[in-house]
DNA sequence: ACTTGTTTTAGTACCTGGTACTAAAACATA
DNA sequence: TATGTTTTAGTACCAGGTACTAAAACAAGT
């Protein structure tokens, strides 16, 4: 056809540009405009490490959405689903492989916990609030490409202190249990 | 379980929530949230109209998406793939139900010439462009569903005339191709 | 012309995240 | 018990991929 056509270096310099400014085009898309196959595209996206459009979307998705409910300080280890401030909070874990234990696909038991943690504090009510005893139960390994749903859920509150209970699972499986004793500083002490 | 369950109506108010903060859940992450089957979620989102993930995604990365390439004034139809101000452009359309001809599944002919035309006058560095004359010709009927790629070159330009040609086509086929003769107007007149 | 390496294409198996449909089970209400 | 609604199961299919093997096409060197 009369369009110019690229050699690879060329193609892949322009494949990157365009999926900058436009990261909707589908591996289709790009092969018609090079004229080339999907499989060669494929190839080139491999090779430059750019993901698949869904992974793209993502990306772009996240960089711009602003997370109302996103902890300040302290960072929310998973995904926030609800959060009901001072009463209840649901979050999500996706277990990536650098979550892993070197050469198995188990998640490492701390980010349970963080997560687990991570949601206590953030259900109550309070600028600063330190966890002073947990007593956590695992109750099966997680593995990679699993996702963990954190429920955590306020059961008592005295004074300043608090209890929180957090239930984790893999689809309809419970693997973590936690009981979390919870510290809100008060106001005197934060300004001091 | 002890997490609360909802019925339909507030599961279908907090699916909303849930997903207007967080357009990432899949229908197996709100399944495992709610409690429900993915069938379920599947029948809630069709009621409640809510697309599925990657058109959630869409949407998101769109509404902030700064497009530079967006022309100022005259709309461009169909996507921006490339655009060498001065030299040629490329443009992607995706045939939609809205832009057929009713009761059947064929892309109205405007459609395509919309596409090449703004496209034209895109590829041309003139901030007000008009086209004068246009010579088109449709090879065959375009469908609800195709993606047209039409390809821009300035062949001549000739003081403050241009010729731009347009080849548009689907896969591998030429559905049209347009010559268009495209008038620039001078900075004076434009003053005036 | 032959050889070798690179690039591209074809084909296949499989996956994720869906749509859409039929059918049946479970549930709620009268 | 009957009826309507909601939920679930199963199946077929689709879009947009990953990943792999194998072969064709191409380019460069000899």
């Amino acid at each position: 056809m009369a369009w110019q056509s690229y050699n690879k270096t060329e193609r892949q310099k322009r494949l990157v540009e365009y999926l900058e400014s436009n990261p909707f085009l589908t591996d289709e898309d790009l092969a018609q405009i090079f004229g080339v196959s999907v499989q060669t595209i494929r190839l080139d996206r491999m090779e430059l490490k750019i993901p698949e459009l869904i992974e793209r979307l993502k990306n772009v998705a996240k960089g711009t959405m602003s997370r109302p409910r996103t902890l300040s300080g302290g960072e929310l280890v998973g995904e926030l689903v609800d959060l009901d401030v001072g009463s209840r909070g649901i979050s999500l874990l996706t277990v990536t492989p650098e979550m892993t234990l070197s050469k198995t696909q188990f998640l490492r038991g701390h980010y349970l916990f963080a997560q687990a943690n991570s949601l206590a504090v953030a259900v109550i009510d309070a600028e600063v609030a330190l966890t002073g005893l947990a007593r956590v139960s695992f109750k099966r390994p997680v593995l990679y490409g699993e996702k963990v749903l954190a429920r955590a859920i306020i059961k008592i509150k005295k004074g300043n202190k608090y209890m929180v209970k957090v239930t984790s699972q893999v689809k309809d499986e419970i693997v973590f249990l936690g009981k979390f004793l919870i510290f809100v500083a008060s106001e005197e002490v934060v300004s001091q």
